[in-house]
DNA sequence: TACGGTAGTTACCAAAAAGTAAGTATGTAA
DNA sequence: TTACATACTTACTTTTTGGTAACTACCGTA
């Protein structure tokens, strides 16, 4: 949980709000948001799907992640009432949008890579 | 201080191993390291200069991030043996390269907060 | 000898993020 | 009645990040 109150708050958020590419960070750049969001532009996945394909990522930061997704719109959660239940994740229109710019901060990031290496 | 050995570290150098883009973010995605990056394509900054335009800023992490950019390769740091002292921080190639990402980003994150603030 | 200006460094503490492991709910089928 | 499958929750602990405030070094000048 987070505190209410805390100049570390106070900063993330007055930087959130002024500037939209720290906003958008904020939205996508968490820990396993990337590889997540990655994954599904292959295709809609079931939680149990994306847990296997990203075998690290435990239920409770899989499920946080998802719902903060969710809540942000870049994907979409349906629920199947079946027996055992069927929950599916998909992106949005929005969460597609983002897939160009990953792809070029895919490549600038193999460009720094080697630059790094080569020191 | 980072611990040498955890799950935790142990995941982030996993995806940043696996995964480019996650390896972007970790050079420039970092709390205020956007927001230097973001000054610097204006020109070059003294740090005095930089802690006045950012000014939430603490001198820590302004030295931290600095020396952090410039280990990885974004920025350069000069110091004229003056009195007092002098030291300026540009970006590299590699750091300029970022710019049109940058901006990209900072597009879309534009887009999805009136998408977010629509519901 | 104390003071100003630049560019830091350091020790310590608070807050946030991430991980672990055990538990929940539901209906079907053995 | 016990186990299975799916999709989570929850309480708790560890690890990492960020902030605060005081201190350093250097030289010129008053």
């Amino acid at each position: 949980m987070r505190k209410e109150n805390s100049v570390n708050l106070e900063n993330e958020q007055a930087l959130e709000t002024e500037c939209p590419f720290i906003f958008a960070l904020s939205l996508m750049g968490k820990r396993w948001k990337p590889a997540i969001l990655w994954k599904m532009t292959e295709g809609i996945y079931r939680f149990g799907e994306m847990k296997r394909a990203i075998p690290q990522i435990s239920e409770k930061m899989l499920t946080q992640h998802l719902r903060e997704l969710e809540t942000d719109g870049l994907i979409t959660r349906t629920i199947y009432p079946e027996m055992p239940p069927r929950v599916e994740y998909a992106l949005t229109k929005l969460g597609s949008s983002l897939q160009p710019i990953l792809e070029q901060l895919n490549n600038w990031g193999e460009k720094a890579k080697k630059t790094k290496m080569k020191k």
